[in-house]
DNA sequence: CATGAATGAGTCTTCATTCAT
DNA sequence: AATGAATGAAGACTCATTCAT
C-alpha cells in the first residue's frame, strides 16, 4: 500500500534541487560546494539528496543535460523556412539571454574544474556537439546563400563562432565592467566581421 | 659567520616546485591535487613544501605571479621604435607559444575552481591589468598611425583582442581536435577583421 | 513527517563524549589527547565526533561549561533558611567528592596547558565567577550574624576560601601521597582558622 | 686547531636559552612554544638550539634544576642561629618576590601541561623535595621553641604551608585583581592563623 | 518517501629533530 | 661552533555517502 511516486512531485523536486545546485556550484565552485550546502540551499534533508542522486557528480551532470535539452528544443523549434542569418542572431541573442544569469558564468568555472570526470566530460561532449550540430546547418545554408564567407567550412566556421561567444562569456566571468548591455553590439559587429565576405 | 643560505639554490628549488605545481595542477585541478602529489612529483619531502610556500593556494598565486613577470618582461624588452602592429603580431605568436605547452590549458581550468578566493583574483587581476597596459599602448600607436580602426577605444579595442584570445585558449583547452598548428592563421585572419577598418 | 532526531539519544551521546573526555585529558593532558584517541574512549567514528563538538577545545569547554552548571544547580538548592556556616561547610563537602574523581586532578592539570585560549579563559572565568557569586552570600550572612570575621569584606574572605581550596586541589594533583581522606579534617581546620574571629 | 669551547661563553650562550625558554613557555604553554619560537627569542639559529639541549623537553627540565638549585642556594645561606620563625617570613618574603616575576605564573602552567613526563615529573618532584627538605627544620625548631603550633608533624604542617603558597600563586596567575601588593598581609596573617597555636 | 546521525578515508598543515656546509 | 634547509611522522578536521528509523 505504498504510495511509491508521485512521478509530477518527483520532477519538481528534482528540478528544485537542480536549481540549488546550480546556485551552490556557481558561489562555491564544485568541489567548494558540499553536499550539506546543497541540500541547505534545496531545503531537504541530507538523505534525500542521494535518493534523486546518487553522486553530488551526478547533479553536475543532470545540470548540464538540462542545458543540453534546452539547446536541442530550442533548434528543434526552428522552422526550416527562417532566414538563417536571421537564426544565427536569434541564437545569438537566445544565448546572451542565458548569459544574464548571473550564475551562468560561476558555473562555467565551477565545471571547468571536473572536466576531467569521464561522466562530465561525455556530458560536455554532448552538449558541444548538439550545438555544433544545432548551427552548422544553417551556417551552411547561410553560405550556400552567399550571405556568409565560404572560405571556411561551414563546421569550422561555427566553431569559430562559438568560440567567440566563450571568449565573451568569458570575460562576462572575470571582468564586472564588461556587461552584456554595453558589448552586445560590439558582439554583433564582431560577429559580422568574422562571417563576413572572404 | 657561516653563509648557509645559498639563494641560487633557494631560487632553483622553488622554481622546481613551482613547474610541479604547473603539472599537477594541469592534470588533476586544484582541490584534485594533493599536497602528497604536489611533494612527489617535486620530488622532496612533504615539509619541504611548506618552506617554499605557506599554504597550497600561495603556489598557486606564486605560478600566476611567475607569468605576470613574464609578460612584464615581454613587455619592457620593446623597444619604443617597433612597427605597433608588428609587436602585435609577435605577441600573438609569444602567446601561442605559451598555449603550446600543454599544461597551460588544464592549468588555467585549474585556476578557474580557485577564482573566487581574494589572493587568486587579485593575482589575476593583477595578470590581467599588466596584459592591458602592455598591449594597449601598441594599439594606441597603431590607431594613431591608421593602421588600425580607431571608431573603438583603444582600450575597448585590446579588451576584444584578450577576448578573443582568451576564446582561442579555452577552445583548446576543451577541443582535442582544435589545434594551434591548425587554427594559427585562423586566428591572424580573425584578429585582423577585429582589427581592420571601421 | 519522520521524527528522526532523538533529543534524548542525542544527549547521551553526548554526555558519552564528554565522559571520555574527562578520562582522556586527565590522562594525557590538552594536546597529549588527540581526536583519535577520544574517540575510541567514547568507542565513536572520528567523524561523529565533530558532529557533536565542532573542534576538540569545545569540548573541553563543554566540560567546563557542565561543571560550571552543577555548581549553579548546587547554589539554587540551597534554601535560604539554611545555617550559612553549614552552608559553608556542606560546599567543603561537595568539593572534596568531587575532588576524589581521580580524572579531576588530572583534567584541572589539563586546562591549565589552554588556560590561554580565549574560549578556555571564558569559561573558566564563568566558573569561577559563579563559584564565588555563589559562596559569598552566604559569607556575608555568616559575618551578619557574627559567626564568621568581618575584618575583611565577604568578597575577599570569599576569595581566600577558595585560594585555600585550589591549593589544596593543586597539591591533591601534584602530591601521591596527599589525600582527601587524610587530608579532609586539616582542610576543616583550616578554614576555621581562615575564617574564625579578627 | 678547533676552538672546542669557551666554557664562559657556553654557560652564557646556555643561559640566554634558558631565558628565552622561560619567556615562551610562560606565554605560550609548552606545546604552543615552537622551537621555532625558541630560537627567535633567543637570538640563535635551529640548529644551534640543539647543539645546547637534545631536546625541547630538556630545557624544560633544565629551567626547573636551575630553580632548584636557587633553592638549595637560599636555604644553604641560612645560619644555624637564625631565628626560625624569621627565615619562614624570609622565605615567604623571597618567594613573594619570585612570584612578582610575570613569567613564573604562566611556566608553572605549562609545566602542568607536561607533568605526565617521567623527567619533568622527576625534576619537579626533587624541586618539591629540596623546598620540603630546607623548610622542614625550621619549622621543627620553632615547634621545638613553642613558636608554632605542634599538633602536626613538622612535616605535615610544612606541606599546608607550601599548599596555601601555592593557591596564593595560583590566584595571582589566574586573577588579574589580585596583586601580591594589595594581598601580602592577609598572606602572612594566614600564615600567622595556619601555624598559630593548636 | 524522508530524514539526519554516523562513518572513516583522506586532506592540509605543523613541528621537533637531523645534517650538510 | 653555528646555521637553517630538509625531513616525515602525526594531528585536527572535512565531507561524500550509508543506513536505521
Amino acid at each position: 500500500m505504498v504510495r511509491t511516486v508521485d512521478p509530477e512531485r518527483h520532477r519538481a523536486r528534482r528540478l528544485q534541487i537542480i536549481d540549488a545546485g546550480l546556485t551552490c556550484f556557481a558561489v562555491a565552485g564544485y568541489s567548494g560546494t558540499t553536499t550539506a550546502a546543497l541540500c541547505r540551499q534545496a531545503g531537504i534533508g541530507s538523505g534525500t539528496f542521494f535518493h534523486y542522486f546518487p553522486t553530488k557528480q551526478h547533479l553536475l551532470v543532470a545540470i548540464l543535460e538540462l542545458g543540453t535539452r534546452e539547446t536541442q528544443d530550442w533548434f528543434a523549434a526552428r522552422e526550416p523556412t527562417e532566414d538563417p542569418r536571421s537564426v544565427l542572431d536569434t541564437y545569438i541573442a537566445h544565448a546572451l539571454d542565458d548569459f544574464a544569469d548571473p550564475r551562468i558564468a560561476g558555473f562555467v568555472r565551477a565545471v571547468g574544474a571536473v572536466m576531467g570526470e569521464p561522466a562530465v566530460e561525455a556530458a560536455l561532449a554532448l552538449d558541444a556537439h548538439v550545438l555544433q550540430e544545432g548551427l552548422e546547418p544553417w551556417i551552411a545554408r547561410a553560405q550556400e546563400l552567399g550571405r556568409v564567407r565560404d572560405d571556411l567550412t561551414a563546421q569550422r566556421l561555427t566553431t569559430w563562432i562559438l568560440l567567440v561567444l566563450d571568449g565573451f562569456l568569458g570575460r562576462l566571468a572575470t571582468d564586472e565592467s564588461f556587461t552584456v548591455a554595453a558589448e552586445r553590439s560590439m558582439l554583433e559587429d564582431t560577429m559580422a566581421r568574422l562571417l563576413g565576405g572572404n
